[in-house]
DNA sequence: TTGAGATATGCCATTATCAGAATATAATGA
DNA sequence: TCATTATATTCTGATAATGGCATATCTCAA
């Protein structure tokens, strides 16, 4: 089998650098595909293309405007991904805190010579 | 061309779900790849090929005790993910001000009436 | 109605991924 | 040394993702 359908979560949707990069572009604010096509260096099939992914897993939104489409993003849809990451936060501390005990125990036996 | 290698950076290779299981099983502490086998149910040589790209990335490292080998997990290679969701905090929190301050219009709204 | 602009979709070639099976390598114990 | 355990690597087939190009669709304006 290979790998699994890139539509099918929000980890694999964020796997593309340039569909992060069209993430990236929409952080301030809803924007047509030509803007998009504009700022990055991405053909327009491409960055239509990437957006329907992007569409699919629900990190975007679009609302038609005339003839332009306008995309928007959806922070919420990263939900996911900081929930897993949170869940290396107790892993991520223990980690200090093993560093941290280590730390004063190398000072304490400085303060002893 | 095809997609980006998923040796290439973090979010590849977490893009995929048995890796992310094998990170997982790797929270509680180091563990040899035998007991990562059992736990999951992941042939050994894939197991073994999963760890390679998790190492190639850094996302965990390995000891040779014996004939096995530990992995551990590396949580702070997790950083540049956290970095990139950080970027999406403020439109999070600007859509929840949104959101709350709508809510707050209806609210007074509700006591005018 | 016709033409132009904005975007989406279809098809194709290239390439990479994943999983399975077999096999190689390394370490241990008899 | 030889067999066994533990893990890594190689080869292969099937799948599918990406990008480019051409084209379809939809909207507006003349």
């Amino acid at each position: 089998m290979a790998r699994a359908a890139t539509t099918s979560d929000v980890f694999n949707a964020i796997a593309e650098a340039h569909r992060r990069e069209i993430l990236d572009a929409l952080r301030d604010g809803e924007k047509p595909v030509g803007m998009i096509v504009d700022e990055l260096s991405i053909s327009q099939p491409q960055v239509s293309k990437h957006l329907r992914v992007l569409s699919d897993v629900g990190l975007v939104t679009c609302r038609a405007e005339g003839r332009r489409r306008l995309y928007r993003l959806e922070p919420a849809r990263l939900g996911p991904m900081r929930e897993w990451l949170a869940t290396y936060e107790q892993a991520w501390n223990d980690r200090l805190d093993r560093t941290d005990a280590y730390l004063k125990v190398l000072q304490q036996q400085g303060e002893l010579q």
